[in-house]
DNA sequence: TCGACTGAAAGTGTATACAATTTTTACATT
DNA sequence: AATGTAAAAATTGTATACACTTTCAGTCGA
């Protein structure tokens, strides 16, 4: 059978539990578990345990095995400070090319975003808010770019349930919005701001500062 | 015996191999060969393999092996427009904070390049000038960032050696250290802007309409 | 009652076995 | 000589086996 089609289907499982909360940081990822769940021998949940360490969704501890991963404070704020830098650079390049059809995509995603906000439907919200960000990188084409969000964003997600204070993604879709307004204006500069200031606001809307409950004894002593 | 460690290790050797050229695009990576080479099981040759593939290092073709990657010159293209859009950043937000001490430890780098250029130290001047970009990073204290540019490099290592024509790599050692001299100045605008041209020079000079000359026929043909 | 020890159970780390696929080789046909 | 074909060899994909480590339960002794 494909080479990646297996290992690749659980990585995707795992990280799809993972980024929709399903899966808790610090739950413990015991392999034979996972084997007998997916139908298929450890050999193949290992590959995908160790793609996920890459992806820095789970961390491996030797001997004693898999657990979510339980990011830092300082790892988020680091993450956060990338977002910017990447996204900020992004939009600016976005305005500078932007065609029509570009624009009427992304109408389309922040209607999306809104109907799901009014709808109250959570989790559908929390996907399509991280998407607006990968669905730029791909509508500029860029697919290196895309892929690298798409890995921040995931990451962001364990970030936000550990640390979400004020919900204060419930203006995100709002400020969307008044980014793509901006794109449509054609002002660069202040979409570029917009952006900067949409991911301060989500970073600051998150308690960074705080001890973290977790679930994990291991980590919460650590 | 550790979980990471032994994998771990077989990675970073065959990341080095394909950084450093001794191993070429294309080139076959056959399981038992590796395993033998490395005194290990397939079982660990295979894992390494599966990390590879995510780092875009390799690529894994169903039932018929690993194979080290050979990125298109749309993929160098869109790696180099992500490795603009965070460096310029970084370097305005590195001038913004930056130390006495800082200052000092990319000065001796800049140093280190100059003699490996001077000594015609081939291997060593390519590793150095990507580390500059890697310690910058490193030296704001963002390992996710640090992370990120030094996975972007290495994909640039074998970009470089798929496409090089010129060899435009000679005047990096200046151009760093004219960004440096910007940095000392704390002139922000400068040194983003220096930032921003390097990359643009490093990428010039690559012939990235060329078509490939490859030994992996068929990439060659596709 | 509490803590330290001990052995069993469970879990991880690596190697090996085996089925399925691809590649190679040898040979027959034109 | 070139092309097509079939058997053999090599290689990949997955499961299983087994050694070693950690975890946990129960027991003993203070």
């Amino acid at each position: 059978m494909d080479s990646s089609t297996a290992t690749r289907s659980i990585v995707d499982a795992l990280t799809k539990a993972i980024v929709e909360h399903r899966l808790h940081p610090g739950t413990k990822l015991a392999e034979q578990k996972l084997a007998d769940h997916f139908g298929v021998s450890r050999t193949l949940i290992r590959q995908a345990l160790f793609q996920l360490v890459q992806k820095r969704l789970i961390r491996m501890e030797p001997a004693r095995g898999a657990f979510v991963a339980t990011p830092s404070s300082d790892e988020a704020r680091q993450v956060f400070a990338v977002r910017r830098m990447i996204e900020a650079e992004m939009t600016r390049s976005f305005v500078r090319s932007v065609t029509p059809a570009q624009i009427k995509a992304l109408k389309d995603h922040v209607a999306e975003e809104k109907a799901a906000v009014n709808r109250g439907d959570v989790p559908g919200r929390t996907d399509l808010l991280g998407d607006f960000h990968v669905r730029m990188a791909e509508l500029m084409g860029n697919q290196v770019l895309a892929q690298m969000l798409n890995e921040l964003i995931s990451r962001c997600a364990l970030i936000t349930l550990m640390y979400q204070s004020s919900n204060a993604a419930e203006h995100s879709a709002e400020e969307h919005s008044d980014i793509l307004k901006a794109i449509i204006a054609k002002n660069e500069n202040l979409a570029v701001k917009l952006m900067d200031e949409h991911l301060r606001n989500v970073e600051e809307g998150l308690a960074l500062d705080r001890k973290v409950p977790s679930n994990d004894i291991a980590m919460a002593l650590a």
